[in-house]
DNA sequence: GTCTATAATCTGATAGAC
DNA sequence: GTCTATCAGATTATAGAC
């Protein structure tokens, strides 16, 4: 009665199991974010991973094989997230938009910090893993909006910018916030930036690059 | 005659030696910086640099000593070179001090981006070995153009924004070029901006920056 | 100074007891 | 499912011939 291929090595079945499984993967997951994220793919190590979660080294083996495997479902996994901060930036409305944008990548940013550094590292790494995602789903998102941004200078709503540089400044400028904390923090007298200075900031980027568009027109009187 | 001191691994003079040294250790370390930008300090192989740079394993720790060592250097190298651009940043005209500064930034990021990414991989790790270069000259440098630029507000030369953000952001927009260069890439088809495209960004972040700060009154009109 | 060979340690992965 | 012990290969560093 018994089916041999639903035990041992995970891929039996999709990607199922009782929630004493599902629990152990998240717990790795989550260490292996931050290692990952601190020291890269090739830089981090099995054992440090462990170490951080507080298990065994043979149980990530065990519940993901390799560590290639692991690496590879916290790549999608950030991937699908970042797709719910791409979803903000859908208002009709340009600043509104943009707006909300800059405030999901922030909010994103302080939340899952090390998931933004893993990101980082993939891409300084030459992309290996991510490839496949940014050629597809990134891009075109990508040229979706910049349609959308054509659009609003066709019409005059913002200052004609390259739509392209404009996203490129606003992915740059939040996720720095997470990529950079340790300078960040070390140029804070060594105090990791709390929550106001974060807001702060927030207001402060969003505020800088809606000036910069604001048309030449309409100007912002008080 | 001879002092023994002076023969052999480095440190006996002070960093000193012939042509031929100075010319093994350029090469290896311009092989190094590629690697290291790829892969991280602890991801990085001795064997890979020795690879890149044509030469026997052995010869790069007769030259170095330790992985360590040589990783030190070539941030001690980046760190310098790193306080030109700075020095650029020192207009008393606002929009001309920024630009400039934007400007060597951007420059920077075209002519060496493999220092710039090895930068960014020692920041996601924690800044462990740039972290005193941080927290001194970097922080001074940072205080003091804050100083200048909430002059500039005071005066009313600028819109009122938080000079720090400003300048996180200036380092963001600009930086990305070079360590998201693989990103950029898989957007643009697969190509590496060329040269035109890259230009055109650094004017396009120039002036969506400078509008973002042009004061209130004395706008620009045609 | 340059290079091959090798020592000492680390790392990903697995075996197999519980 | 969990964990200890261990293998095979990689990795930093050195020894020593040339």
């Amino acid at each position: 009665m018994e089916n041999s291929r639903d035990q041992g090595r995970p891929g039996g079945r999709k990607s199922a199991g009782g929630k004493a499984r599902r629990q152990s993967e998240r717990l790795i997951m989550n260490a292996a974010e931050r290692i990952f994220a601190v020291r890269g793919f090739s830089g981090a190590t099995m054992e440090q991973i462990a170490a951080a979660a507080g298990v065994p080294k043979a149980n990530i083996h065990y519940y993901f094989g390799t560590k290639k495997n692991l690496y590879q479902r916290l790549i999608r996994d950030i991937c699908e997230e970042w797709l719910a901060a791409a979803q903000s930036f859908d208002d009709d409305v340009p600043l509104r938009a943009l707006r909300g944008y800059i405030e999901a990548k922030m909010d994103q940013a302080w939340e899952r910090p090390y998931g933004s550094r893993l990101w980082a590292n993939e891409i300084l790494a030459g992309a290996p893993f991510a490839a496949g995602y940014i050629s597809a789903e990134l891009h075109e998102w990508l040229l979706s909006r910049e349609r959308i941004i054509g659009r609003w200078i066709v019409e005059g709503r913002i200052r004609p910018v390259e739509p392209r540089t404009l996203i490129y400044m606003i992915w740059a400028s939040t996720q720095h916030y997470a990529d950079f904390a340790s300078q960040i923090t070390l140029l804070n007298n060594g105090k990791a930036l709390d929550k106001e200075s974060f807001l702060a900031a927030k207001r402060s980027i969003a505020d800088i690059v809606l000036n910069g568009l604001a048309p030449l027109s309409a100007k912002n009187s008080p």
